[in-house]
DNA sequence: AGCGTTATGTTACCCAGCATACATATGATT
DNA sequence: AATCATATGTATGCTGGGTAACATAACGCT
């Protein structure tokens, strides 16, 4: 497991200038999280920025009924603790664990330095916070206008983009509270998926078994994010 | 309507430091926009950088399909044009005239200088920018679980807050498409409104009577979003 | 005044997703 | 093997918002 652990694994970091690299890198620390782990709260001050490698971290917008939503996934694509940099000092959204694994995070001060005396790192976390941005607003389109089955579809997708394999832990109540519907409409989008050949499941795992037949049942919004992401972030995964 | 054109009007101007005041505002030029006019388009670059005084724009985002809906509103507390800086080139989202009135604008060039030689303008644009992921956060979580009466409330709070008067000039179908609901969902809701006493309206016109009673029927997104704007950008209207 | 355009009102029907309730099945634990 | 917590399957009924079609009313223009 650890054998390839770096902060090279993480594509925003891996991105970065030399230079800053070399100044940034020797202060970062190796975190592993578990499932369930709150790295940030909707209102709360943080304290570390956290760049993950094998891990997923949902940020998700709750409201008081405890209705809630989530507004973007970020793997190892990017990093959670914007708003570190922003200058508000709280967070916009709660971020949770989504998917135990490893992560790399560096202490609030010492990525604020850096940001403020050098502008690499500046322009380029600002670059992935205008991809959170598109993000966010396709997520709020699509949940005005999709259906719940090509929301799984993308969400799925979204998620696997962000893993090494094509199985994914997780149960049918985790992902509901993600895209903010109920479990009963998860269980049947994905019983559909399933009678499709697109995915099989069992108790609390998924596996993606035709990747195609997702995309082409998911709505645009995958694709537009996706494409979105790799324009800004030349040099990630896909 | 001239005698009071000042960039003073605009808070995000207004609360810049000395210097940067006096470096920006001789760039400053005002321009009167049109009701529908389009300052910015999804995934066009720019060369202005808009910030209204009494206009009020929609920042929308559209699907192929046609399908829309409004991601946040600037009125006088902001600014149109925050990719300038992110770095990508291009816009999130459309920026549409949604009431005519005045705005200042500036250069793309002259305000990028400003924006990489001094932090004071970057500091402050940044703390914009997180209050308009707030927005967009709220939106999103709001077109899941709230009904169109409740976003109807909430929308015509917004606006007014941004207008100096309590009437607005726009029609069911307007506020359908920034909604991303029927027309005759609006109609509905309003027709609802009027008879509560919270609002009057007739064609293309709306008066607002009873603001508090709109407070009470809107969903908790509208004082949130005030509340964190007020917050990260102290010295607005509220 | 007459005309066309635009804004709003209203109706009928349909369906996705909601709330609720409960059944079943699988793993983990003892 | 028995038990329990957890994950998934299914059914009922309801409702908000969707589609579609059309009626009415107000203003702008000639």
């Amino acid at each position: 497991m650890l054998e390839s652990l770096s902060p090279q694994q993480n594509h925003l970091l891996a991105t970065l200038p030399d230079d800053v690299k070399q100044r940034l890198f020797p202060s970062l620390e190796a975190v592993t999280l578990p499932l369930g782990e709150v790295l940030q709260q909707s209102g709360k001050t943080t304290h570390y920025a956290y760049f993950p490698t094998t891990c997923i971290v949902s940020l998700v917008y709750e409201l008081q009924s405890g209705h809630s939503a989530e507004i973007s996934l970020v793997g190892n694509d990017g990093m959670v603790g914007i708003a570190l940099f922003m200058g508000g000092q709280t967070a916009v959204g709660k971020g949770l664990v989504q998917v135990a694994g490893e992560a790399f995070r560096i202490d609030e001060a010492l990525f604020l330095e850096e940001f403020e005396r050098h502008a690499g790192l500046m322009h380029h976390v600002l670059l992935y916070t205008q991809a959170l941005m598109t993000q966010m607003a396709q997520t709020a389109v699509c949940n005005r206008h999709h259906s719940v089955q090509q929301q799984l579809c993308r969400w799925l997708l979204m998620s696997l983009d962000r893993l090494s394999s094509n199985q994914l832990v997780m149960t049918h109540d985790l992902i509901a509270s993600m895209l903010g519907v109920r479990r009963e409409g998860v269980t049947e989008a994905a019983g559909k998926l399933h009678r499709l050949g697109a995915i099989n499941y069992h108790r609390g795992r998924i596996e993606v078994i035709d990747r195609a037949k997702l995309e082409q049942l998911s709505c645009e919004c995958y694709a537009v994010v996706r494409n979105e992401i790799s324009r800004l972030l030349p040099g990630g995964p896909s």
